[in-house]
DNA sequence: ATTAGCACTCTAAGATAGAGAGTGCTAATT
DNA sequence: AATTAGCACTCTCTATCTTAGAGTGCTAAT
């Protein structure tokens, strides 16, 4: 069985009814909305082929028919217009103006979470920078009043990582002066994986020198006993995914939340596409998830200083629209990585 | 009509009843659980005279009762055991072990939003600290790299305040150490709030003196262009109050995301409760919301060097377990009241 | 003041029936 | 060989009805 261009145009037909109405897609219904020239009963024929063939399906023997994984890959693949314009002028001035404040890192990840969100009727998702591969590039001492200090590390791209290190000491400015002239010299330049690693080898070796740091020292280790992995995951708004049909029975919400809501889940899957190139799209089965099944989850990578190290998404509904999505995903990845240093 | 002792533990039965199980309470339950030495002809009675009172109410007329809003608010004022040893051994070793690690400002605050969802099994909610009404006592400009200004405020609390400055010429150290120096002179132990309007009258005054600035001045401008009064609030995890009873219809849902998701309107609500030194419980109507009718907020302020500068809470149906709820806030408030700089 | 007894009310759940949507097949047509 | 009109068939969705059961409120007796 060959897939001739009718057969094409009614795939795309379904898809595309199917996204808008949320409802199956009955023979008559293509005619009607795309003006074919050819009878209902004629485009059943090709349905029916589209079925076996696995692109479509029937939520039972009198329904219309929907797109299954299959059908929606051949429709992202093949059939679907990728129309960056897609995009309002308005929306695309919404989304430049989120970004014109100059706002802290945070900010920016979970504003553009509830951009994607809004803009895309679904699930939004950022994941933010990973610094595992970074080197380290300085490192900062500021006492926020006389029992801590706020340590922070900045990295060879511009990144930087905090932590509050509380003090029960008086420390002088002198000896913070010392033991960053160490740090910077022993780890400059060094990956921060191996930072960590043999932070407490050097602790130990430098404490016979500068037995004066000692206690400093035993603070430093726990300051810097960090996971350098912090995937970190900023999920937008969830109203909107709230009111998609497919969730309109409480326990497949339930199913979604709990997902999502575990960390771990998103960073899976969303991970694995920041060394993409190309929009990535997974589709339902394709995430691998029985609780998954029904969504779909679209990523794009962005850049920091031309080289990438995060990634953008949206979740929703497999029946979600990928084409606008899509166009949302390459702005917002476009506009980010032009914020973020270059 | 006078409210007997008998009436009262009727009350508290029905309250405890309709807590634990969601469903209207009958008259045989209470004498079943309550083991009252009465029959249930007298509890019904009795509840009828609570319910002609406005302190209970039925969904129909052949249904057992459940408490209003003013019933609640009496379980609340007058019957319920306030006792904070509600929280199991576990529950605290839990919450004390999550505080141990010394994290950075908002991963506390994220933490702690999840802390509470989870130990309530409902919305957990945390309102940073306000900087308002704190003073300039320090200020550092770190280089991220040759474009970037790190600029981190830090006030008389000890708490601080970050912005990326996007510079677009080479400044010199000499030229930041200089306005550093301005800065502090200029606003040292002046509110946030006066700091940010006098900004640029200041910055105006000493670029005549200081014309080899003049750039950068420009660009603090912008930097400081910051709403000192960013009250945010943080979510804990949703998929707890998803599985409510009172949410299982995707309608009302709906109406408590669009509702919560909206920041302001949970400010609104917790900000009021900052400078409350004891536990706030808002129930149903008392919130002032249409939408929120059957939903109840209990919030907690928590101190930062001894001054009331935030607050944490739960948001839940009105059906919640107000006596654990209060003695999880109470614990995770104290916790957060010492990790934070006393 | 309390209680047994009972009629009454309302809901929740199950059963039944009919309308309507949409299919798949067949036979005729181009 | 491809297309189409016609139609029987299937399944869902909605409405209506019925019944069981839970729980009340009232009354009269204790």
């Amino acid at each position: 069985m060959i897939i001739n261009d009718r057969m094409k145009t009614i795939l795309n037909a379904v898809v595309h009814l199917y996204i808008t109405t949320a409802e199956p897609v009955s023979s008559e219904m293509i005619v009607c909305y795309y003006g074919l020239p050819v009878s209902s009963a004629t485009v059943r024929h090709d349905l029916l082929v589209l079925e076996k063939l696995g692109f479509l399906k029937k939520p039972h023997t009198s329904a219309g028919r929907l797109p299954t994984d299959k059908g929606y890959r051949f429709y992202v693949d093949k059939l679907m217009e990728k129309n960056i314009n897609s995009l309002s002028e308005e929306e695309k001035e919404e989304i430049i103006e989120q970004y014109k404040i100059g706002r802290d890192f945070n900010e920016i990840m979970i504003i553009t979470s509830k951009l994607i969100s809004r803009l895309t009727n679904n699930l939004g998702l950022v994941l933010a920078p990973n610094m595992v591969r970074d080197t380290l590039k300085d490192i900062h001492f500021i006492a926020l009043d006389n029992q801590r200090l706020l340590v922070t590390l900045i990295t060879n791209s511009g990144l930087f990582f905090q932590k509050i290190m509380k003090v029960n000491c008086d420390i002088s400015e002198e000896n913070l002066e010392t033991i960053s002239q160490i740090i910077k010299k022993e780890f400059y330049g060094k990956n921060l994986e191996m930072v960590n690693e043999e932070m407490l080898k050097k602790i130990y070796q430098y404490s016979f020198e500068y037995q004066a740091l000692e206690s400093i020292w035993n603070l430093i280790e726990n300051c810097f006993d960090f996971t350098v992995d912090n995937t970190k995951v900023f999920l937008g708004n969830r109203s909107y995914i709230l009111k998609q049909p497919e969730f309109k029975e409480i326990e497949k919400l339930n199913y979604l939340f709990d997902f999502i809501e575990e960390e771990e889940n998103l960073v899976k899957i969303i991970k694995r596409s920041i060394l993409k190139k190309q929009i990535d799209i997974i589709i339902g089965s394709e995430l691998g998830q029985e609780i998954m099944q029904n969504c779909s989850v679209i990523t794009r990578q962005y850049l920091i200083k031309g080289k990438p190290r995060g990634a953008i998404g949206v979740l929703g509904p497999t029946r979600m629209d990928y084409s606008k999505s899509i166009s949302v995903l390459e702005f917002i990845a476009n506009r980010l990585s032009e914020i973020l240093p270059e």
